[in-house]
DNA sequence: GTAGGGTTAG
């Protein structure tokens, strides 16, 4: 009777007293709620009547429960297995409880166990496990995959080893839990030692083989198996989306002998997630099976993706079914286009949120720069996983709040939470914003001891963070030890030494990685003309530029077109660097104008120079690091009027001036100065003493800002500034006017050109004490290799 | 009690 009505339930049909029986029934209110906030269309009405059936099966079993005062055993097992598959675990519970001692069986015991597992209660499924009477295979089986579920693979693989009696379904558990890990060798492993093997093992080696990346070996091995059910060529399909290979996963899908609703998911989610909607649109109307949540889920996230908010907002308006993942991926496209109230509205309406809703909120508030609601998500959520920490610390990061990243990382630590690679990346990042090579070097060491090792991206991180802080030495040692180099690893180095005047040695690297497998891309391209540019080799760089789209197939970007143009610039070829920039396919972006500005200004061509910053400011009338250009501009011609206009513009457009760092035009040589310190203990004290600075500069009519400084302070904080200078986090800048391909000399990690007087008497006047060149992320209108003022990357 | 597909961090 009652297994007849659950399978008439789920046959599509229109037989409206079916519905008619349902109302009877009192919907649980998240239902109601799902119902509210869902079209009501016929599709909806089927599907709403399958989970009624369900729920109908449970109020049957509560009214036989009723009726029957002394069941049998296996009802009652029955009824609780049903309430622990609506998640009804209290009922389930109760129910339990309630069982007559003498009827408790072990499978009673296995039910409450697999319910709690199947329901991620993975706490309540270990205390039971701990106080059962008795235990048989399938209650150490489902332990097993309790600890898999919850992630916690070495506990798994003790309680396997240590299970008195081992069966085929054991050896799955593990071998699958190891493929899901990538760990292909561990479930290799087990495949051999396994006495038994069915498809499900052959399945579980060759998610292994795909999830650990051996996609060769995966294919060998799909190959070698003459017959292979619907899953092993779904996993294989998946497998080619994985790699990017829609061609070939379109030829399997369509020489499979039999297509399931998971077969058309990985197929269709393939084309969405390569950005190809038309075809998985196309698909999604002709498929001839019953779309299921992961279908229309994988539809929305297509388009999210594409940035087409209004078709995916679409999508979610007509799904039939709605789980916490439709609704995270609905939010995360709100978010990622910039419809912050609507994903808030949404994120305030769900039904029920999980860890991920949380995090994306979190990280796009991150990305959006809106801190303050980051913030807010951060210490509201209920629970705080590695991606939260991360994402908070990006978040951190990304606005240039230093300081607290490094609090964050320390809170996350005493929290008890392990850091990961991004983690790691992030703090590391932030040390090369701050210059700080001691912490970063001993991060350096911490990634070795948690076993992050160079394998991970952080190694890329890495490479960067010693650049940065100008300690090439090391990033080239970091760079030799790395197993595995991709792209941006190649790439980290060559712009590296571009970036630090060493175009040789960033051609040489060049010329290396064109001997491997990996292709340099358009940021490869980038380096080696800007490297080409820095260190005067003309040449060299301009070939490489007419060159590019014959020899390394890539069309020339508008990038590359701004290296030309500071390469041409900085020759002194303003001319020439005019036309091309008049040439170029697009619209110049800010950067190519301000090459412009920066070479003119070295090479005395005010008017191209102000021609092209007339252009930046139509762009972008808030580009600090313009201004700044503009001024020097003005400064280096004496035009110390229009020097202080520029100013007084920037007071005007309200010009975002960077937290720990202040400007000051010099009448001398020395143009732009400053000193600032975003990592300083005291740093109130520090924004005082720089607002202080500023002002007196205004009034003593422009004294060379080192005067002041050796001046105006007292003894005590002198010494105590110098010394943390020296000793931890140096910041400043002095931008030179220095041509074209100076060698630079180092000083400790910092840099000073040698062939600029204004750079030598400077750090001769405050010995290695205070303030030489350096390069920073945020500051890169500055800064430069050859720490020529209007350098440009 | 074990296998394949959809959402979040760098």
């Amino acid at each position: 009777m009652l297994s007849a009505t659950y399978r008439d339930a789920n046959q599509p049909t229109t037989d409206k007293s079916c519905l008619l029986q349902y109302r009877a029934v009192p919907m649980p209110s998240q239902w109601q709620m799902e119902m509210s906030l869902s079209p009501r269309s016929p599709l909806i009405l089927i599907l709403m009547r399958r989970s009624f059936s369900n729920h109908l099966e449970s109020t049957v079993v509560n009214q036989k429960e009723k009726e029957d005062p002394h069941p049998h055993v296996i009802k009652w097992n029955k009824a609780i297995a049903c309430h622990m598959r609506l998640g009804h675990l209290a009922r389930a519970q109760q129910l339990f409880d309630q069982m007559p001692r003498t009827t408790l069986s072990l499978s009673s015991y296995n039910t409450m166990l697999s319910g709690y597992v199947s329901n991620s209660h993975f706490a309540h499924a270990i205390s039971l496990f701990s106080r059962m009477p008795s235990r048989d295979i399938i209650s150490y089986n489902t332990m097993l995959s309790c600890h898999v579920r919850s992630g916690h693979l070495l506990t798994a693989r003790q309680l396997f080893d240590q299970m008195p009696v081992k069966d085929q379904v054991s050896y799955n558990t593990m071998i699958s839990a190891y493929a899901r890990h990538g760990l292909l060798h561990q479930a290799k492993e087990l495949f051999d030692q396994a006495p038994l093997t069915n498809n499900i093992s052959w399945n579980g080696l060759l998610a292994a083989y795909i999830q650990s990346g051996n996609f060769q070996l995966a294919k060998q091995l799909f190959q070698s198996k003459p017959k292979w059910d619907v899953i092993s060529w779904n996993s294989i399909i998946a497998g080619y989306v994985q790699q990017k290979q829609m061609c070939e996963a379109k030829k399997l899908f369509h020489k499979m002998p039999y297509r399931d609703i998971v077969s058309w998911n990985t197929i269709i989610s393939g084309y969405a997630q390569s950005g190809d909607m038309t075809e998985a649109r196309r698909l999604f109307d002709i498929m001839p099976v019953e779309k299921d949540v992961f279908t229309w889920t994988a539809v929305l996230s297509g388009y999210a993706k594409n940035g087409n908010v209004e078709e995916a907002m679409n999508i979610f308006e007509k799904m039939p079914q709605r789980n916490v993942v439709s609704w995270n991926a609905i939010i995360a496209a709100c978010m990622q286009n910039r419809r912050f109230n609507e994903a808030k509205k949404l994120f305030d309406q769900m039904p029920c949120r999980d860890q991920v809703t949380w995090n994306t909120m979190l990280t796009a508030y991150g990305n959006a720069g809106m801190i303050q609601e980051a913030r807010e998500m951060f210490y509201k959520m209920p629970h705080r996983d590695t991606v939260s920490w991360s994402a908070m610390l990006a978040a951190y990061s990304q606005v240039g709040l230093s300081e607290e990243v490094l609090q964050l990382f320390r809170e996350m630590f005493s929290g008890g939470t392990k850091a990961n690679c991004s983690a790691y990346a992030c703090v590391l990042s932030t040390c090369a914003d701050m210059a700080t090579l001691n912490y970063g070097t001993q991060l350096h060491g911490q990634l070795f001891k948690v076993g992050y090792g160079m394998g991970c991206f952080v190694a890329n991180v890495l490479l960067a963070f010693y650049f940065k802080c100008g300690s090439m030495d090391d990033a080239q040692k970091a760079f030799d030890e790395m197993h595995e180099r991709d792209t941006v690893s190649w790439n980290t180095m060559i712009s590296g030494y571009a970036r630090h005047g060493f175009g040789w040695k960033a051609w040489e690297v060049f010329d290396l990685m064109k001997q491997t497998q990996i292709k340099p891309d358009d940021i490869t391209l980038v380096g080696v003309l800007s490297a080409s540019s820095h260190t005067g080799l003309v040449d060299k760089g301009i070939s490489l530029f007419y060159t590019m789209e014959q020899v390394y197939g890539i069309t020339p970007k508008p990038a590359h077109y701004t290296c030309m143009i500071d390469l041409l610039g900085r020759a002194g070829r303003l001319k020439e660097a005019q036309s091309l920039v008049k040439e170029m396919p697009f619209e110049p972006e800010p950067t190519t104008w301000g090459a412009l500005l920066g070479a003119s200004r070295v090479h005395h061509e005010p008017e191209i120079g102000i021609w092209a910053a007339e252009k930046i400011f139509e762009l972008e009338p808030n580009n600090t690091g313009m201004y700044v250009l503009l001024s020097n501009l003005y400064a280096s011609y004496g035009k110390w009027s229009d020097v202080l206009k520029t100013r007084v513009l920037m007071g005007e457009r309200g010009v975002r001036k960077v937290p720990g760092f202040s400007w000051i035009e010099v009448k001398n040589k020395v143009h732009v100065f400053s000193v600032g310190d975003s990592a300083h203990p005291d740093k109130q004290r520090i924004y005082q003493f720089l607002e202080e600075l500023d002002l007196k500069m205004k009034k003593a009519g422009y004294v060379s800002a080192t005067e002041i400084v050796l001046h105006d302070v007292e003894e005590e904080e002198k010494v105590h500034m110098l010394r943390y200078h020296s000793e931890r986090l140096a910041v400043a800048f002095g931008i030179l006017n220095v041509p074209l391909g100076r060698p630079i000399r180092i000083i400790k990690n910092l840099r000073v050109c040698e062939d600029c007087h204004n750079a030598i008497k400077y750090v001769a006047k405050i010995e290695n004490r205070l303030i030489v060149l350096r390069d920073s992320n945020r500051f890169h209108h500055f800064s430069g290799g050859s720490c020529s003022c209007g350098d440009y990357w």
